[in-house]
RNA sequence: UCCAGCUUAGCUCAGUCGGUAGAGCAGGUGACUGUUAAUCACCGGGUCGCUGGUUCGAGUCCAGCAGCUGGAGCCA
């Protein structure tokens, strides 16, 4: 007796005639009057389920097998067979069927054999990864993650795990979720009257982080390659399909690299995680693709753009460039395109999917609209920012070289009402051994709503925050 | 935060001109069948989001509130 994966066993990794053991979760039941009821047996390593004939032989049959329902879980043993019905090549002839806990009440059980609308399954997010969309959801967005720490390895990047809880303002801008041990109904004082945060848990303010990025580049400017992969937290008000209060993201930074490196990076990196998971997870994405409508899945053909995304190259346009061409073409903007001004989504849309039609790279933005942490090109009127703006998304990844010259990083800080001398440790990195750098941010769940066709990123990570919504 | 829309059975929805509610799926029972989200028949299932108003009478019209969704802004 073997217990084996439901994987195993169609992938026909286990000997036909061989006595076998699956566990898992009821999907359907059928019964048959022949004496024998059908079991679609999932455990969740693969999309298909493996079929258990059950004969009415067994001791359980009429007391257990035949109140199995959707839901419901089981220890099957029996033998491997090939099946002699269509729609599947193995399945297994039981011997055994353990019923190990039952659905309270059928009726009322959230996850039934149909397609459910993803505002739904939001509200039993503690029960949506059983349907066979979010197992889906979840194996791909396994697989890109692995895709991610293997391309970094392969290019001889290292993993740098930049902290959750910061005091720093990061990047002056982003609203922030304050941590404090304080009693809020009651908290110390100083002598101005305000919160005396000398008392609180670190000795003074402390947030969740916004970025790692500036953690990160001290570590670039040792190790030369390395990326961040972890949570991070924003506080704004954002109630949109693209927004979570809390994400994965990802950070690469390089040293001894400009704008153009840091391009041809993440133009590799996003064809790199393509590529993978269309080798390792076909069998999800197909099955995405098939339930396109008014479920989870919103966007038509996302195998194919995914396909051609590996197979085109990027273009590259300077942002004045963007502009110009927004200016030329006939299409009617709500916002009108400006110089100076930052693109709106209709402007990076029309670029993208309109103009070009694959996926394009905005080079050298005003320098009033970025952080003051990106590089004053020549011109003294732009920096090495650069968006890179995918068909049917939109913005996915935001990146920049760095400022690597102190007295150019002063005055941007200057030139934005923040004090230098609280980023210390920051401007030290442009005191001993500075180089230029360069790097990007990615939001992973945006990843997993391109490569997954979704409407919703909320849909893309298991337990979504999001404002007035933290349950589960 | 701003704008718009939605809220009816466990789920997805219909509900006409204001006259006390329907379908499909799910559930239960039975029939039938190596079945494939099986098929067929029958049965049970409702605080029409909440509060108030108009009216002889409100799921339906009006106002407020709540929740959700979409778009915008902000951004990854």
């Amino acid at each position: 007796m073997r217990n084996i994966s439901v994987k195993g066993a169609l992938a026909g990794q286990v000997e036909v005639g061989s006595k076998v053991e699956v566990r898992g979760w009821v999907r359907t039941r059928r019964d048959s009057k022949a004496g024998i009821s059908f079991i679609h047996v999932t455990d969740g390593s693969c999309q298909d389920p493996i079929q258990v004939v059950a004969p009415n032989t067994l001791g359980n049959y009429a007391s257990e097998v035949q109140r199995l329902s959707t839901g419901c879980s089981l220890i099957c043993r029996g033998t491997l067979v090939q099946s002699q019905g269509k729609g599947q090549a193995f399945e297994i002839q039981a011997d055994e069927v353990i019923a190990v806990g039952f659905v309270d009440d059928p009726e009322t059980y959230p996850v039934q054999p149909k397609q459910h609308t993803a505002e739904f399954l939001r509200e039993v997010a503690h029960l949506r990864p059983r349907t066979n969309t979010f197992g889906a959801i979840t194996r791909v967005r396994h697989a890109a993650a692995m895709a991610i720490h293997r391309f970094f390895t392969d290019e001889g990047f290292v993993w740098v795990n930049t902290p959750i809880i910061t005091a720093a303002d990061a990047e002056g801008a982003g609203q922030m979720f304050r941590v404090s041990t304080l009693d809020l109904a009651n908290p110390p004082r100083n002598e101005q009257k305000g919160v005396d945060f000398h008392k609180d848990f670190f000795g003074k303010e402390a947030y969740l982080t916004v970025s790692g990025q500036l953690n990160v580049e001290a570590y670039c400017l040792a190790l030369s390659k390395v990326y961040t992969f972890g949570p991070t937290f924003r506080a704004e008000n954002s109630n949109t399909t693209r927004h979570l209060a809390e994400f994965w993201m990802i950070e690469p930074e390089i040293a001894f690299a400009d704008l153009s490196a840091d391009a041809d990076l993440a133009e590799r990196f996003l064809k790199a995680i393509f590529r993978a998971v269309l080798a390792e997870r076909m069998d999800d994405l197909k099955f995405l693709e098939q339930t396109v409508g008014k479920g989870v899945v919103t966007q038509a053909g996302l195998i194919d753009r995914l396909e051609k995304f590996v197979d085109s190259s990027f273009e590259r346009i300077e942002y004045s460039e963007a502009i110009e061409i927004l200016k030329r073409s006939k299409k009617k903007f709500e916002y009108q395109p400006e110089w100076g001004k930052d693109l709106q989504t209709e402007h990076e849309r029309f670029l993208t999917e309109d103009h070009v039609g694959r996926p394009v790279v905005v080079m050298n933005y005003p320098e009033q609209i970025k952080a003051f942490y990106m590089r004053m090109n020549d011109d003294g009127k732009t920096v090495a920012a650069m968006d890179v703006l995918a068909p049917g998304i939109g913005e996915i990844i935001g990146g920049s070289q760095r400022e690597e010259r102190l007295d150019h990083l002063d005055a941007r800080m200057r030139a934005m009402s923040l004090v230098p001398e609280h980023y210390g440790w920051y401007r030290d990195l442009r005191r001993y051994g500075s180089v230029p750098h360069a790097g990007f941010g990615l939001g992973f769940e945006r990843l997993i709503v391109y490569i997954c066709g979704l409407g919703n990123i909320r849909d893309a990570i298991p337990y979504p925050r999001v404002p007035g919504w933290a349950q589960f």
